[in-house]
DNA sequence: CTCGCTTAACTGGTATGGTAGTATGGTTAT
DNA sequence: ATAACCATACTACCATACCAGTTAAGCGAG
């Protein structure tokens, strides 16, 4: 997080992006508390624009502002993490679908050019390049049904999840793996099947179920002390049969 | 909004709540420029919370902050308010199907509670009350699949569509008719039948699209001059043979 | 040594001042 | 008369100052 914010451009949104950044991948840890005075000096920046930054994290759900008291980074919540996962299945399996009526051959292409990209970068096991070529890929999606105005939701729901991924890269699912369902994905909506669209997306972003109750068993400290809800529960059985490693 | 704010709780949340109404209401109109002095001025307040709800305004699509311009209401789009629709029909559909599996006994009395008082505001044909019932109904189906946390990112996206709905409370669907909808959506929760609840919400949720074109073009001062996206024409078509008034 | 109170050093929230950039209206040159 | 220009009066954004409330440490009494 070394990066120099640019003077010439508004400092607000920079500082938001370098901190989500941060906590994002862990820089930061659950807990730790965040001055606004220490981030501005460290940016050579006022505490202005640093605090718009805090409210726009504390919206995201990343950080917990107290008044009086003081900033911090909020524990993992499997509570938090499950909703924002239930939001974004079903906004995303809506554009899957409808992905299938409305999205031109054109956006087929670019899902299927940022599929080849993802490979290559599995291949040379570069999982951050494949976290940034993921993103591209629903972002893509998103636009391909003229929803482009949507996906600034799905980002912020998206933080909540993207902590947890991080957390889990030493051992997440193979990329290999995403990959295919990513390739599944397209050739159904190629083939204007809907259901079979929907479906591929909704096992697609229940995988991190299969890893979230192990990290949050793995990391206790990094963790809120709370359960999964019902409809998280509900999602993680659904699925667990159909996805087992092959004997 | 002659509402005073009370100095003792944080003032900026407070003056985007003032403000955020009275655009809905179109008490600003769109074009018209907010002031940060003025707005200011009027409340007893700095600068600084009045910037701080412009900027909540402009992430909720409401304004368009204009550096070294000024910020000014938006007018009313076609496609923000499809996209919206989008998004929200895609959460609250998975909320009304997930109900169905994992919400309480006690949450369906809610809101049997609610559809009651709804019908009690219909018969004295007081709107306004009717849309906060409306509101709360729809709040408490999603904390009843333990989605609270859920449900600020629906309000953020329905501001979109409560300009539209204020817009049309001359002549809006009739109140009855979203009621029998509501209490269409809770039956079929009621027994269990994920589907027909999934289906009974999407169909209540496209309500709007019936008139927005219509409104688009009764009010052109008042609106973006764009289309609606594909995905909600594909919407309205779906809907379009359903709902028509019996001969 | 322990408990309770005082006080000083923080915090976030608000107010105010300064700066750079944009629209506008009046003025001047053509 | 018209078009180009410049001064002025805004704007949003950032920096700085101030305030109220919380925390924690230090001191004194028991």
């Amino acid at each position: 997080m070394r990066n120099e914010v640019d003077p010439s451009a508004a400092i607000a949104p920079q500082i938001y992006r370098l901190l989500r950044q941060a906590i994002v991948t862990l820089e930061y840890l659950p807990g730790q508390r965040l001055s606004e005075q220490e981030i501005g000096a460290r940016f050579g920046v006022s505490r202005q624009p640093v605090r718009e930054a805090f409210i726009k994290l504390s919206e995201a759900g990343l950080v917990r502002i107290l008044p009086q008291r003081g900033t911090f980074v909020v524990r993992i919540s499997m509570r938090d993490v499950a909703n924002a996962r239930f939001v974004r299945e079903a906004v995303e399996v809506a554009v899957a679908t409808t992905a299938c009526s409305v999205a031109p051959p054109e956006a087929l292409d670019r899902l299927n050019e940022l599929i080849a990209l993802q490979r290559e970068a599995a291949a040379n096991d570069d999982q951050r390049l494949f976290l940034r070529y993921d993103e591209a890929f629903h972002r893509t999606l998103a636009e391909a049904v003229e929803c482009a105005s949507a996906w600034p939701f799905i980002e912020d729901v998206k933080a909540q999840m993207d902590r947890v991924r991080y957390l889990s890269l030493p051992a997440a699912s193979p990329m290999s793996r995403l990959i295919d369902q990513h390739a599944e994905i397209v050739r159904a909506i190629a083939q204007r099947d809907a259901r079979r669209a929907g479906d591929a997306m909704r096992l697609h972003l229940r995988e991190i179920l299969n890893s979230l109750p192990r990290l949050a068993a793995a990391h206790p400290d990094l963790f809120e002390d709370d359960e999964l809800p019902a409809h998280a529960r509900e999602a993680a059985n659904a699925t667990s049969g159909r996805d087992v490693a092959p004997a």
